[in-house]
DNA sequence: AGGAGAATAGAA
DNA sequence: TCTATTCTCCTG
């Protein structure tokens, strides 16, 4: 048929990213009907399988190619869904992490839209009552089905209204809908936009801050380096308010914690209009339809996590990421992107301010703003009358600890909750111990799929001594009650985690309230909303782990206790200083937020630390200046680029043979003056897990360029060696762990 | 990746 | 000899 000849000039063909590992594009004859622009997805035959794909090419076929090209099956968008910038920027994302577009374009997109599904409607959808429910109201049972039919007797209510109102109204609206009793409908105006209600008046420094943001012109990154409680948060809600009046969408990153239902209150209440959420725990069809308002220009402001940095924002104002250091902003599986790192090249490539927010900033992003490739603001005034807390070092050698906890320690969180105050018990370990130990022959219980062949990695105690964990491989089995090579009932737990010291802080505090906070107690949803309801105003004890870091606020919380930070102090890692004293700072920062001065006791056998000195007395800025003159030293990031090479296999020899061979390749390219150093193959710090060996090679330079001019030499050779086929293997550009 | 045909090793 | 499993190749 004449008609359904494609509408090109002869010769155009769609080139097309297909979600494989393959670095390469597909080309296809256009499908019939219009032809489908750059940034439409098409669904295509590929092999004996159909895949949506997304056009982001139109020309000349590719020479090489097949003599005969296959036909696109439909168009799947009447309009370009990924184009401009966002598609441009992803391009880029691809050949920075060295992976496949198509691939790239699969994490970029929600669920749906990767399956080929439709831009879902994003008109506000609402509830409202059938005939039926308004007469059955009256004689309706009651709970939640029927306050929902009694909130909606006066007319039809939008979702978010539903939210904001009613909790649990989703599984009621369901009831309703079931028996007939409700229909979902979809309103047509837009929910009414409030005045939000105005903040407190900024102090200087914070408007100095306010005024160098929304004064850029363009790209400007800006590093927004103040104290907790500093008031950071405030400096970005005018930076939006700024955005929002010059027309223009705001884009706020934060990590996968700081996602509260507290910040999005504050920033829906300030702003007075829709607050949009991208995170993961969204349903993908929620998703789906977050993505569609960006598009469509009706979300004006998006508060998401790190896969909310591929949002499309087609009149983009403004970019901040919260918390820039958090390391929940690196992927560390699949495509391997920094969302902090692509954000700031959005930033650049849309043309907008990009803010990075933190009280500990990464050593990266304070030694970019020191170079002056940021602009360094910084806020070093606690607003309010909140003052800074007091740090103290509890020196604990040769001193009798009970579940690690000293009786000086033990002594101050009497004396603070007899005061009425608010105790954090910080442990950075869950688990009731980290070992289980026999006392008579000296074995301890190990995972059996971890680590080398002789020593597992411990296997952790957990629900009061009754279970054994494994952190890295997620086993679970009984807690022998004999030792299985003596045979003796000398088994002993050894340290403690979260559950030992919520035990003993209940026997030695009986009465007072001890709430456990970690990833075990939260599981649930809501579970972390949940458990700090519980604890409550009152006196009381929190026990937890890096969840407590950061997130909600405890405004009566007056002492924080860290204890087992000794193990952070030595670690191989050459990121564990820096993560150690963003924590620690982190820690402090949750005490004394409110009028009551705040005091944090660090418990340790090392007081004299030089991380630990330069840490208290100079505070986080002497620590990260002294630890960026260790760096430059060593050699590492920031004044080094890094990639690591990963293979893993049942058998060592598979992956060491492969990044034999992959060095090899990697030596040649580097021809005689090698730009990049290469160490390895490495067992990696975790050299078996879940029963698969691991090896690492890791490539080191001074200049980026270097090191991905060899990449991009050697990865097509290293792809196609045949060593690769034995092992799987995967590039980690800038890795973050070296694991 | 994932599907398929080819090659290879085990069971009757 | 037939079938279950691994291997290798290919995708426009």
């Amino acid at each position: 048929m004449a008609s359904d000849a494609p509408s090109t000039d002869a010769g155009g063909v769609l080139r097309v990213a297909l979600p494989v590992p393959l670095h390469r594009l597909f080309d296809y004859l256009p499908p019939p009907g219009p032809v489908p622009d750059v940034g439409c997805r098409v669904r295509v035959p590929f092999g004996r399988r159909e895949l949506v794909g997304v056009v982001v090419e139109q020309g000349a076929p590719e020479p090489g190619g097949p003599g005969e090209l296959k036909q696109a099956m439909a168009a799947l968008d009447p309009a370009p869904l990924v184009s401009g910038e966002l598609l441009a920027s992803l391009r880029w994302l691809a050949r920075y992490v060295h992976a496949p577009l198509g691939e790239v374009l699969a994490t970029a997109l929600p669920g749906t839209l990767r399956h080929g599904e439709p831009l879902p409607d994003v008109r506000p959808r609402g509830w409202q009552l059938t005939p039926a429910g308004l007469e059955g109201l009256a004689s309706m049972r009651e709970g939640r089905p029927k306050a929902l039919a009694g909130a909606l007797a006066s007319g039809p209510l939008d979702e978010d209204g539903l939210a904001a109102r009613l909790d649990g109204w989703r599984p009621a609206a369901r009831t309703l809908e079931q028996r007939g009793l409700a229909v979902q409908v979809i309103l047509d105006a837009p929910a009414a936009a409030t005045t939000g209600a105005p903040g407190p008046a900024p102090n200087a420094e914070q408007q100095a801050a306010i005024d160098a943001i929304t004064g850029a012109a363009g790209f400007a990154p800006f590093l927004l380096d103040g104290v907790t409680g500093s008031g950071k948060t405030e400096v970005y809600l005018h930076a939006i308010e700024a955005c929002l009046a010059r027309g223009r969408q705001a884009l706020v990153l934060v990590p996968e914690i700081g996602l509260t239902p507290q910040l999005l209150a504050r920033f829906r209440a300030r702003l007075g209009i829709p607050v949009h959420v991208f995170h993961s725990g969204l349903s993908d069809g929620d998703r789906a339809r977050t993505w569609a308002a960006c598009h469509d220009r009706q979300a004006r402001v998006v508060v998401g996590t790190r896969s909310a940095v591929f949002l499309p924002l087609p009149e983009p104002g403004l970019v901040v990421v919260d918390e820039e250091h958090d390391g929940s902003f690196k992927q560390l599986d699949g495509i391997r992107y920094h969302a902090r790192d692509f954000a700031l090249y959005r930033g650049k490539s849309m043309g907008v301010p990009v803010v990075l927010g933190s009280a500990t900033p990464s050593l990266e992003s304070l030694n970019n703003a020191q170079a002056g490739r940021y602009r360094h603001l910084r806020l070093h005034r606690r607003a309010g009358e909140a003052r800074p807390p007091s740090v103290r070092v509890v020196d604990v050698r040769k001193r009798p600890l009970q579940a690690g906890l000293s009786p000086e320690l033990l002594g101050e969180v009497e004396r603070e909750l007899d005061a009425g105050g608010q105790v954090l018990v910080f442990r950075n370990r869950r688990g009731y111990a980290p070992v289980l130990l026999c006392h008579d022959c000296g074995w301890s219980a190990a995972c059996v799929r971890c680590s080398t062949e002789e020593r597992g990695t411990p296997m952790t105690v957990h629900a009061a001594g009754r279970r054994l964990q494994c952190h890295h491989c997620g086993a679970r089995r009984p807690a022998p009650s004999a030792c299985p090579d003596c045979g003796g009932l000398g088994l002993q737990p050894q340290g403690a985690g979260t559950e030992r010291i919520e035990e003993v802080l209940q026997e030695r505090f009986p009465g007072r309230r001890v709430v456990r906070i970690d990833r075990g107690s939260t599981r649930q949803r809501d579970g972390l909303a949940q458990r700090l309801a519980e604890f409550g105003d009152g006196p009381g004890i929190l026990v937890g782990t890096q969840m407590l870091a950061k997130g909600h606020d405890l405004p009566n919380l007056t002492l924080v206790a860290v204890v087992g930070i000794d193990e952070g102090l030595f670690s191989a890692d050459f990121r564990a200083p820096e993560k150690l004293a963003q924590l620690l700072i982190q820690v402090a920062g949750r005490s004394g937020r409110a009028a009551r001065p705040g005091r944090v006791l660090l418990q340790t056998h090392h007081p004299d630390h030089p991380l630990l000195a330069t840490l208290l007395q100079g505070g986080y800025h002497a620590f990260a200046a002294q630890e960026l003159g260790l760096r430059e030293a060593a050699g590492f990031p920031p004044f080094a680029y890094l990639a690591l090479l990963r293979a893993e296999a049942r058998q060592l020899a598979d992956c060491d043979g492969f990044l034999r061979a992959a060095r090899a390749v990697l030596e040649e390219e580097a021809g005689e003056e090698p730009a990049v150093d290469l160490h390895g193959p490495l067992p990696a710090p975790m050299p078996r897990r879940a029963g698969y060996q691991r090896t690492q090679l890791l490539l080191s330079s001074p200049a980026r360029p270097g090191l991905h001019a060899l990449l991009g030499a050697a990865l097509p050779r290293i792809r196609a060696l045949p060593e690769a086929r034995r092992v799987r293997w995967s590039l980690d550009v800038d890795p973050v762990d070296l694991y």
